[in-house]
DNA sequence: GTCTATAGAGCGATAGAC
DNA sequence: GTCTATCGCTCTATAGAC
């Protein structure tokens, strides 16, 4: 942390998203944001107006990353079936990677961080189009839904520990399962 | 509030989950509570251990209630698959209902809040018999997860405002609908 | 069994010097 | 652009009087 302190808002995000992932959401207080940058907490309103917005521009930072991250995931897979496969999986895999972000931008229910473009049009705007291809653009919004609260539930159950209490191993297995499961009825409907 | 103040343990839990509902789980502090008694803060302390305690009992009661909620919708429904619809909506109908209490208890991955036996072992063993009975004991397990990953998951979703972007309308019957894709699925698996 | 008083800590945020 | 200093607030938890 040298001293032409070179803080901007972009770092300060980081700063703050690395301490979430670290410490947990409630871990991060100004103080902690700044010391990790070698920077007093006051100093940090230049950039902010206050704790809330720098919590959103992580939670925007955080949908663009799981956006991406199943884009790229679905890209290079040749059928529509594959694509919602590679889409389940890569979305259990990045709330793995980064829980503690995952949780902050997807389970508080605090409207005040709440990130409606990034968090819901981008994402959806991403993923229906994959859906479409399996089911036709007019099921794909309620299919969407459904994949998504799937997805969503077990990743948030398995994050909470509730699925440990019937026997934690086998759960990779088991998010397959249902995923397959599910598909199945997909494709009946 | 009267004078011989008859608060006790289950006063105190009532009171704090009543907090809880109206004013979000971040406005329980001590001396709300006690304040919801005509008591100070500092009497509850000779009921609780500390503030984790009574958060831990209150998920406790939360946990109970959601199960005989859902024991007692399937109970009257004459098959399995009409069981299982019927624990579904039940499910959702209960999170609707006490947004803020299904949040503390199933949403917050707080290790220190958690109740193992009442969450997941009650909740489980109530549910497995009725999905037992649809597709078979060796498969309850992991439908079991896959029933609750749904359901949670849809709920969480809708509790955490993320359907709305596309359309908060028609969530209702957005539910019935994954449901029915789903269960589709569980019978051909 | 409930009270007052208080310790002790942490937080967000602002004012103003440099 | 970062600092020091500080305000003001809330909270958990304890000690000890009544």
């Amino acid at each position: 942390m040298p001293y032409p302190s070179q803080v901007n808002a972009e770092t300060i995000v980081q700063a703050a998203a690395s301490l979430i992932e670290t410490h947990g959401a409630d871990g991060v207080s100004l103080s902690a944001v700044g010391a990790a940058l070698g920077v007093k907490a006051p100093s940090l309103y230049r950039y902010f107006d206050n704790k809330t917005a720098l919590l959103r521009a992580v939670n925007q930072q955080t949908a663009a990353r799981l956006t991406s991250a199943l884009v790229e995931a679905t890209e290079p897979e040749p059928d529509p079936a594959a694509k919602v496969m590679a889409m389940f999986r890569a979305y259990r895999a990045f709330a793995h990677a980064h829980p503690a972000l995952y949780s902050l931008a997807y389970l508080s229910g605090s409207p005040e961080l709440r990130v409606g473009e990034a968090v819901a049009d981008q994402f959806g705007a991403a993923m229906q189009g994959v859906i479409a291809e399996l089911v036709g653009a007019e099921r794909a919004l309620p299919v969407l839904r459904a994949v998504w609260a799937l997805a969503h539930g077990f990743v948030a159950l398995e994050l909470a520990g509730l699925f440990e209490r019937q026997g934690g191993a086998g759960l990779d297995a088991a998010y397959d399962e249902a995923v397959v499961l599910f598909v199945g009825g997909i494709r009946l409907g």
